[in-house]
DNA sequence: AGCGCACTACGTACGCTGTACGTAACTAGG
DNA sequence: CCTAGTTACGTACAGCGTACGTAGTGCGCT
């Protein structure tokens, strides 16, 4: 017995093979894979060691030997789905080429709904999630502004789509594991807050609701949220 | 027994009490308030129905009375420390006072470092959350943009505000359940980072990390974006 | 060549979780 | 006054992460 280390480790130092005994069953990608499939088919809430022991066909306690903890194999998850974004060649308009980033995340997102809550906590450097920001560093090269500012504008841009991906993807999907509809659910909320706004103890915000007629259109407001950002770091439109 | 609704439900429309019966023991806000210390003492994964009930002193499935479900208990502790939101007179100028906001509403994260993690998710309109917006909107009312506009600069503020620093509390906290300390798991990170570096395949981040000297002044970073995404806002700077 | 040890595999078990359900006590409305 | 709706809460269950112990495997070293 080894022993599982009781000091600070991050998996993506630790060497996936190391010489001595029979060969794993298992890469690492096999594991996030099978533990992919599953948060995309059942929820995150479904990934538990156990279930994705069983979808690998092995014993649970096995994962150990590959994940020290549960939370790794979030990390693990996360870099599996890091690759699916397209490393392409930058334009040379980096306010384009930060757009089309922005939104090919957005529809990881929307293919993978448990990556927004995952995102949520401190995120680690997975390799992929390196090559990503490397990539939107090269997508930036044509702006000149400091280094430090560009980092500071990907961090600022990846953490709006997160926020408004995973908004629209929570109140869509929050009845996964309940026993009534999303629009049920909304239509209750709905009615609570026009009751609130019928006090007459929120004007403003009555007004706000008010004025706007129709549903809300969350692709244009993501949309509108995005090119804010990029304004604010755009030398010729300030 | 009335049976737990298989129906949607928000907490705030039902009513906290309805005449028959013994009088209950506790208020809502006695249970938020509970929780809360919990949180604030032991982090949002010591807040079970057990210990909330323990705190209050009372058995845990009585807990069940006031609160459908273990969600619900969050959404009273969101609630709860939305209270301390000073709802001050709006000074016309509407760029201090969105800052005055946002600062406000970091400075309650830092003194309760679980409410990122809650705000993670889609969030309810609760009583206080309602009135904070309508504050937001009475702080707006200088500019001169439409309603939608307005409410979706304070989507977009809150976003920022709760992403960077749920960020920031995140890294410092992560090691509250861990038999290491939060500067040694950083170390370990970092070295992580810097082999990454090593290899060369990322030369744009290599410059941007060795170009930084000295720590990251989090604060500052987190004051400029909030300045940026004023300005995205602002018809005088545009 | 062969021994030893690091490694994989995994069953069992523990402490913890949210909460369904049943029962007893209580009190306001008809 | 009675009865129906409430509160209170003990018990129980299914499920979780994972510590620990044991058995078998095959590389690296002597």
């Amino acid at each position: 017995m080894a022993g599982r280390a009781a000091v600070p480790e991050v998996i993506w130092a630790r060497p996936e093979r190391t010489g001595r005994g029979p060969k794993p069953a298992f890469t690492r990608a096999d594991i996030a894979a099978a533990a992919v499939r599953i948060a995309d088919a059942q929820g995150l809430d479904a990934v538990t060691m156990r279930h994705v022991a069983a979808e690998l066909g092995c014993g649970t306690m096995s994962l150990y030997n590959y994940v020290p903890r549960k939370e790794d194999l979030y990390e693990l998850m996360i870099d599996a789905v890091g690759a699916e974004h397209e490393m392409f060649e930058p334009t040379g308009d980096w306010r384009a080429d930060m757009l089309r980033n922005a939104e090919e995340t957005r529809a990881i997102m929307h293919r993978h709904t448990w990556v927004p809550r995952l995102m949520a906590g401190a995120f680690g450097f997975s390799p992929n999630t390196l090559r990503y920001l490397e990539h939107c560093l090269a997508c930036l090269e044509p702006l000149d502004v400091p280094a430090g500012t560009k980092t500071e504008l990907v961090a600022l841009l990846n953490g709006v789509v997160t926020t408004y991906t995973g908004n629209d993807i929570a109140t869509a999907e929050r009845t996964r594991s309940m026993p009534w509809t999303a629009e049920e659910e909304n239509a209750v909320r709905m009615a609570y807050l026009g009751s609130q706004i019928a006090t007459g103890a929120y004007p403003r915000l009555t007004a706000a609701f008010t004025e706007q007629s129709g549903p809300v259109d969350l692709e244009a407001v993501f949309r509108r949220a995005l090119e804010r950002v990029l304004d604010a770091f755009d030398p010729e439109r300030r």
